[in-house]
DNA sequence: CTGTTAGCGCCTTCAA
DNA sequence: TTGAAGGCGCTAACAG
């Protein structure tokens, strides 16, 4: 509190040398003798002395930051990509900006409303679902985008293929003798509606492979939905014994509504989701595993590559997991 | 890509004005007639202009940053604080500076390894339990600290009154008729101690005060921890007929070895857990909610108010609330 | 109401 | 290997 902290002048006052060799030592270039640039650290340590980023950007033109645009930061999807992108960029001496954008969404123009340009090397976006022209305006900032959770040609991205995991799900549920499989998907969700298509088509390639009839139920995001759309399912005839949901919010509605109605899980209805979010295993339900965390390591690792200007490739796929538990089992004739 | 974003000297070129009225527009300060201040607003949209924080900062002092820690990201907990620290700071046009230590956490000098000093004009650190040691040397960084999650006199923080949440919790099993009521807790989890040890007085309290024994049970923190401290229980000859974990991710933990062991909840034995996890109402969960997304917006509230200067109380304390679900009901003797 | 001037703390020439 | 000078983009005094 009080006095500004301490500048480079001070350290260098107190090492008894000039500007440019403190500049030099704290940024580690060569060219310093080794008995300088250690008087020199030692007075920087005693001043408990920092580079202030500020400064050093207004020369450089590079700011050591990296801006993260966030739908949401409540949901544990996000928690996780943004844990990798944190450490990722912190061993790269870059920190991390955090934009929680949810509200701000729909108003047009609502990526000229955050201080992006000149405040940050590159934008990292999560599961925006940006439309091309939202990735122009971001690109109009001036510095390089990396997006996460959608696939944009000739864009940097960060994605996994939701049509083979939502194909692989079904298969499993084939698999285990079903032919009466339901999928419920979401609808209207502003910031999912890309991938929830792709997971939808990955369902139904699969039904069509085996030759069965596709059955799904489109319902409202969350929970919630899950809850609506699973009520609908069971009010059927002839109920589906296996049941597909877009994502493990949606299956956890769905779980609540049969576990209301009494129907056995995986007895009477194998119920399956999509995320592995941090709950599913407490509720030991079968799932696709999506490891958000590494889509945020890598997605930091590519924008860290970018910078650097040795950015290898520039649409890193990463894989899905089916993580068997205990919700779905082989189909079991009703009485 | 390419070359240096527009400055404000573009921006006064184009309107034709100088440089002081630029700056004067941009900050919104008066002073300015209104078809200047046109002026100048339409040629800064046109270049998209946005005032460098960088080179503003240098000026001030102030960097426009708060710089937030936390130990992990990951946990459904610190996303939502952090959602409300968000939101509050961009109203006040701050941004978001996100540092996560649970790595880090350990190695001495922690606090020095982040390059807080002149990057950001506050510090606020979400469920730390720092140690006066690590709060003196935040202190270092010159700037103001905010504390959350933790109480100590004469720092500014913002938490909840655990004790008297778990006594509240503890009295709402004791109403329903139980007396054989355990309590789950966790044991060497780095970051929760000290609010660890408040629940547990609080629930010895209000065990205390009804004149009934105590029965605690420590475990390693997590769902882990909860699975083991529930089968302990239920291996006792005379196993309790309600239960308090310290949290829900434990509670959630009993819960799984309750169902694995076909014991009903609620019908015999009464859970309950304290957060209000966001999957807690999956579960049918009774549990004590804490605002987490309250308690980021009432720390950004007072970071905001103490970087004006006219932060009225530093001490806030935030209600916690009995959530009632399913999975507490009155006490029915086994058979 | 508007423009001019002098730095903020640092990096990058260039010269010694 | 070291130092001196100039300027990065902006704000805060001034002067007009």
């Amino acid at each position: 509190m009080s006095n500004r902290p301490p500048s480079m002048r001070d350290v260098a006052r107190l090492a008894g040398v000039s500007l440019s060799t403190v500049s030099r030592v704290m940024r580690g270039v060569p060219g310093v003798s080794p008995v300088v640039r250690e008087r020199v650290q030692s007075a920087a340590d005693e001043l408990s002395y920092v580079v202030s980023r500020n400064a050093s950007g207004l020369v450089t033109g590079r700011t050591g930051r990296v801006a993260v645009i966030v739908p949401f930061l409540q949901p544990w999807f996000f928690g996780s990509v943004l844990a990798g992108i944190s450490d990722t960029l912190r061993h790269a001496d870059l920190d991390m900006l955090v934009h929680q954008v949810g509200e701000l969404r729909g108003q047009r123009g609502w990526t000229r409303s955050l201080p992006l340009r000149r405040n940050s090397d590159a934008v990292i976006t999560v599961s925006m679902d940006l439309s091309s022209e939202e990735c122009e305006r971001l690109d109009d900032v001036g510095v390089p985008l990396v997006l996460t959770g959608q696939k944009v040609p000739g864009r940097a991205c960060v994605f996994i293929d939701d049509r083979q995991g939502a194909a692989k799900a079904t298969r499993h549920l084939l698999n285990l003798g079903h032919t009466r499989v339901a999928y419920i998907g979401s609808t209207g969700g502003p910031w999912l509606s890309l991938s929830s298509r792709h997971r939808l088509e990955g369902y139904r390639a699969a039904m069509a492979d085996a030759g069965l009839p596709e059955w799904s139920v489109l319902s409202s995001p969350g929970r919630r939905g899950g809850e609506l759309a699973m009520g609908e399912l069971l009010a059927e005839h002839h109920p589906p014994t296996a049941v597909l949901t877009e994502f493990d919010d949606m299956a956890m509605g769905a779980y609540r509504t049969l576990r209301r109605s009494g129907v056995p899980v995986p007895g009477a209805i194998s119920l399956m989701g999509f995320d592995n979010h941090e709950v599913a295993s407490v509720l030991d339900l079968t799932t696709v595993d999506q490891a958000p965390r590494a889509i945020g390591t890598a997605a930091a690792e590519l924008t860290i590559g970018i910078l650097n200007e040795d950015a290898p490739h520039r649409h890193v796929e990463m894989p899905t997991q089916l993580i068997l538990r205990q919700s779905t089992s082989t189909v079991r004739e009703r009485p």
